[in-house]
Order: structure tokens, then C-alpha cells, then sequence
DNA sequence: ATAATGACAAATATTGGGTTTTGTCATTCA
DNA sequence: TGAATGACAAAACCCAATATTTGTCATTAT
């Protein structure tokens, strides 16, 4: 450690702290003592435990972002491209619910809670559908009269493969087909000319 | 009541008890004081509270059936059938959970706990969009390889807004837009050639 | 003979007081 | 002078003793 506590050492060592303990028993004093600094240091730079884990979970769910922005801006057919980052959103999903338990169960808590964080992350993957529909609509592969509101309705139309409180139904070995059937339903949605 | 105790006067006095009490409360001791009976009698009727718990809670699940029944039973456009059907699920059970918070309450913990119960309801809700798709492809209204899994497709995208775990949103006045949009996806998934 | 009872053990839940944790801040440290 | 400390109060949280509830069954009642 250097020689000031930093605001970034702080959430390395929390995100350790909550990954080994999991949200229900991680404490400011634990992350303080892997410090090796007294727990006021720690109120130095975050206001609250709270505001902590969310910004812990905020880094974590951050990370998500950059694969999924790579192919939103590929250069490809854009059915192909949504399809792809929907994949590539629910396949993360499902990998971090089994491979990083303590903190997808942090997530899920800040889910279930409605924190701001869990919003903010939403209303960016919304913008990244909504990047990818809009541009699918200039180039003539899909019509939809507002690129936005489609691209909610994808993230919704989706809730059940990406949506932390059903991860429970992520073992299911029928969720691919299950997926797959509404993403025939999606893409349609999107190209078709029916209705307008 | 009458000379003796039957399941139908456990069922019902059951149903009142956990209404009054909420899950968390209810107790068969309370159901059998109720009744102005021995909570043992309770057990001749029933293997178990679970048992009682989970009858309960699919009648309570059945008396949706009929409405949505006579929905699907129509002659009218499959496609409008299908959307006052799903309305009519949604606005069914965003009622229940604001009129009769503790048995919708105890629905959500069947849920959770992926009660039989549950999924049987499930089963009868599909078989009914099955129903509909079904005879939406012999009208030559919609296309579609398999009506049964563009039915669990219909049901899945839709999941937001009719799945117990997600009651919360459902205070959220932008919702009905929401749904919207997402039956536009799925009216054109199930009427479009695209992909044919 | 069937239904109902109530005493009972095992499992589960509640409670309350001792402990830990959170968050503050006057003081110390570099 | 800004960073860190540690003592402190209030809030939250354990946990073990206590009480309730579940489920069984031998007995009683009809």
C-alpha cells in the first residue's frame, strides 16, 4: 500500500472483502482491517457503507460494458449485432451468477432495493440497444417508428434471461430454446412491416 | 358449520386465516381455532401445512382461469384475442396484488419456492396462449413452426409484467407503455413472413 | 367404524439483552 | 493543514433461553 489511503485502494480491497465474506457478513471494519487502517479512514471517502457497496457493485457491473460496446459497434448486420450483444449480456449474466456468487448477490440485493446504481447500469444497456436499433433503422434493416421505446422493449421482452432475480431459472437446460423463441419474436418485431 | 369437518370448510376458513394474517402469520392452530376445531383434525384432510398452503393458493390461482378462458374462447382476430387475454392476465394480477396483498403475498413465496402449484398455473396459462396461436395459424392470421413455443415465447417476453417477483414495478405509471411496446414485438413476431 | 381430540416430541420461531457495527468527531499525527 | 485515529453513541445484529407451532398417534366420542 502507498503511502495516502486512496478512494481506489479502498474499493479494490471492499470488492475482496464483500467477494470473500458476501454482502450479508462483510463489514467497514473488515474492509478497513485488510487495510490495515482504522474504519473512520474509510468514512473519509465514502459517506456511507451504502454509498460503498454501490459503488463496489457500479465498478463490478462497469465491467460488463466494454465487450457488449464492441459489438454494438461492429460493423454488421445490426439483427446480427443485437442478437450477438444480447447473448453476450445474458451469457455474462449467467457466468458471473455462478462464478462470482458474493457479488451477484450483491447485485441482486441493490436490485431488489431499486439503488440508483442498478439504473444507472440499465439505462446504459438500454442506450446500447438503443445504438444498435437506431442504426439497424438507417440502414434499412429494421422500422420502428422510435428506437428508444424498441429498444426497451427488447431489454424487457428479455427480462426473464438477464434479470438477476430469476437466476434461478438460469440452470435450466431449456432456457437457450427458450430464448431463442423470443428472439424470433424480437426480430420480427423489429423488420417487420406489418401494422404500418 | 355442518356435522363434519370437510376439506372444501378447511379450504375456505384457510383462505380467510391467511388473508387476515398474511403468510408469515397464518398457522394451522389458527385455521383449526377458526373452524372451532382440533388443529389434529386439520391433519385428517391435510398431509401437511404446505399441502393446505399450496390448495389454497391454486384456487385462488384457478378463479383467474375463466375470465382469460372466456377470452381465448372468443370469435374475434386471434391477434386481439391474444392482447385483451394478456391484458387482461396483467391487469388481473396487478389488481390481486394491490386488493389482496397477503394472498398475492403467499403466491410470491410459492413462487420463490417453485411450488408444483405454481407450475402448474403456468402450464394452464400457456396451454390457453397455445389456444390462441393455434387457431391464429388456422385463420391464417399468424406463422409459426410450433404454437406451443411461440406461446411460452409470448408468456416469457411478457414476464415483467405479469411475474409476482417483479409486482413492484408495477406502481411505475410509464408500465402500460412499456407494454405496449412489447406487444408490438410480439404482433409482429407472430403475424410476420420475414425470416420465412 | 369413522371422526375428532388433545397430549406429546421435534422442529421452528420469538425475544430480549449482550455484542458488534455504523457513523461522528474531537484529537493526534506527519 | 490535510490525513488518520480511536473513543463514543445509536442502531443493528447475534444468540441462547423460552415459547410456539407442526405433525403424530393413542385415546375418546359418536
Amino acid at each position: 500500500m502507498s503511502e495516502v489511503l486512496t478512494a481506489e485502494q479502498i474499493l479494490e480491497t471492499a470488492e475482496e472483502v464483500l467477494r470473500r465474506y458476501g454482502p450479508a457478513k462483510a463489514t467497514v471494519v473488515d474492509v478497513a482491517r485488510a487495510l490495515g487502517v482504522s474504519h473512520g479512514s474509510v468514512y473519509r471517502h465514502f459517506p456511507s457503507k451504502a454509498a460503498l457497496r454501490d459503488t463496489v457493485a457500479g465498478r463490478w457491473l462497469e465491467r460488463l460494458t466494454p465487450a457488449l460496446t464492441a459489438i454494438a459497434a461492429e460493423d454488421a448486420l445490426a439483427a446480427d449485432r443485437l442478437r450477438r450483444w444480447l447473448e453476450a449480456l445474458i451469457h455474462s449474466k449467467h457466468t458471473r451468477a455462478k462464478d462470482d456468487p458474493e457479488l451477484f448477490a450483491t447485485y441482486l440485493a441493490l436490485a431488489y432495493e431499486a439503488r440508483e446504481v442498478v439504473k444507472a447500469h440499465v439505462e446504459i444497456l438500454v442506450g446500447q440497444i438503443t445504438a444498435i436499433v437506431t442504426d439497424g433503422v438507417a440502414r434499412g434493416e429494421f422500422t420502428t417508428p422510435d428506437p428508444a421505446i424498441a429498444a426497451r422493449a427488447v431489454f424487457d421482452a428479455t427480462f426473464r434471461f438477464h434479470n438477476p432475480a430469476h437466476a434461478a431459472d438460469w440452470t435450466d437446460p431449456e432456457i437457450g430454446k427458450a430464448f431463442d423463441a423470443v428472439w424470433a419474436l424480437i426480430l420480427c418485431g423489429l423488420s417487420g412491416t406489418i401494422g404500418r
